[in-house]
DNA sequence: GACTCAATAGATAAAATCATCTATTGTATG
DNA sequence: CATACAATAGATGATTTTATCTATTGAGTC
C-alpha cells in the first residue's frame, strides 16, 4: 500500500539523527561509523551532516576522536528542526494547486482538503521528537526512551 | 511554514483531475485547455493524461472535438487511484529508517511515530476524492459540490 | 614536530526528474 | 477525400537530486 515519502535527502537527516538519539555512551560518533550504521553513502552523509550542524542540532569534533553527537537533548530536537536544517521545503506554503495566492480567504479547490493533510502533517512534526524514537527491539526491557 | 509536497508529476496530476472534476459541460477538455487552465506544460501534461487514462479515471477522445472527461463519477476517483495511476512510489512499504524488514512486530526506531504520521496520509488519500474538489470562490452559491 | 584520524570544502559525475520538440495516428467536418 | 483538430508516441534536452572523489583543515597522539 502506498506510503507517504520524503526526499532521500530529508529521510537521511532524519535516519541520521534517529541513530544518533539511539547512541549510549557519550563518545561522538564518525561520520564513517555513522555511514556504515545507517547505510548512507559517506560523503553525502557528511554533506548533511554539515547542515544540521549548522542549524545548532548536531555538534562536530574534528580531528581524532572526534566525531558527531547530538547538540540538543532529545526532547528539544522536534523532526520539525531535522526537516527544515536538511533543507525540506524552501517555499513557505506554496499552493498544490498551482495559485499564486491559495488561502482561507481565496482558497484553491483543493484548499480545503490538502489544509486537513497538511494539518495533521505539521502536528507530527511539531510533536514528535528525537524523543520519540525507540531503541532496537533486541535491548533490554526498559531500557528505551530515556530521553534526556 | 513547513507544509508537506508531492513531486511535481504527482501534484500535476492532483491539478489536471481537480480541473476536469470542475468543469460544468460535458465537452470533453482539450490538452491544451487544460494545460492553460492548470499551467503544467501541455506535453508534459499529456504524458501524466496517458497514464491517467490506462488507468480509467479518465477518458480521451481524439480528433475534432475530442479531448479528455472523467472516466467515472467524482465521488468514485478517490485520490488514491490518482496518486497509483501518476506513479508515486513504487515500493510498497519502504522503511524511512532503511530496515529491509519492518513493521509492527519487528518495528524500526521510527516505526511508531511513522506510522501515526502514515496513517493519516492513508486515510486522506482514500477518504478524499474528487467530489471534495471545491468550486472556485467566484462561483454562484449553493453551485458548488453536486458530485455524480 | 611527524603522524594519524576525522570533519570540512569543493569539484566532478551519475541518475532521476522535469520539460520540450517532432512525428504519427485517429476522428470529425466541409 | 482533403483538411483541421487532437491524442499518442518517441526522441531529445535541461535541471535537480543524489552520489563520489580529492583535497584541505583541525585536533589529538607518539
Amino acid at each position: 500500500m502506498l506510503s507517504l515519502k520524503f526526499n532521500r535527502t530529508t529521510e537521511y537527516a532524519l535516519r541520521a539523527m534517529a541513530n544518533l538519539a539511539l547512541q549510549r555512551h557519550d563518545r561522538p560518533m564518525t561520520a564513517k561509523a555513522l555511514s556504515k550504521a545507517t547505510d548512507i553513502p559517506q560523503h553525502y552523509l557528511s554533506k548533511i551532516m554539515k547542515k544540521l550542524v549548522e542549524a545548532g542540532l548536531v555538534m562536530s569534533q574534528k580531528g581524532h576522536g572526534g566525531g558527531f553527537s547530538l547538540g540538543k537533548p532529545n526532547n528539544e530536537i522536534p523532526f520539525l528542526d531535522i526537516l527544515v536544517a536538511s533543507g525540506y521545503e524552501s517555499h513557505p506554503n506554496r499552493c498544490v494547486y498551482g495559485w499564486g495566492e491559495c488561502n482561507n480567504e481565496a482558497p484553491c479547490p483543493l484548499h480545503d482538503s490538502w489544509v486537513e493533510l497538511n494539518d495533521a502533517f505539521k502536528e507530527w512534526v511539531m510533536k514528535k521528537t528525537l524523543m520519540d524514537v525507540r531503541g532496537h527491539p533486541v535491548q533490554a526491557p526498559g531500557d528505551a526512551t530515556e530521553g534526556v
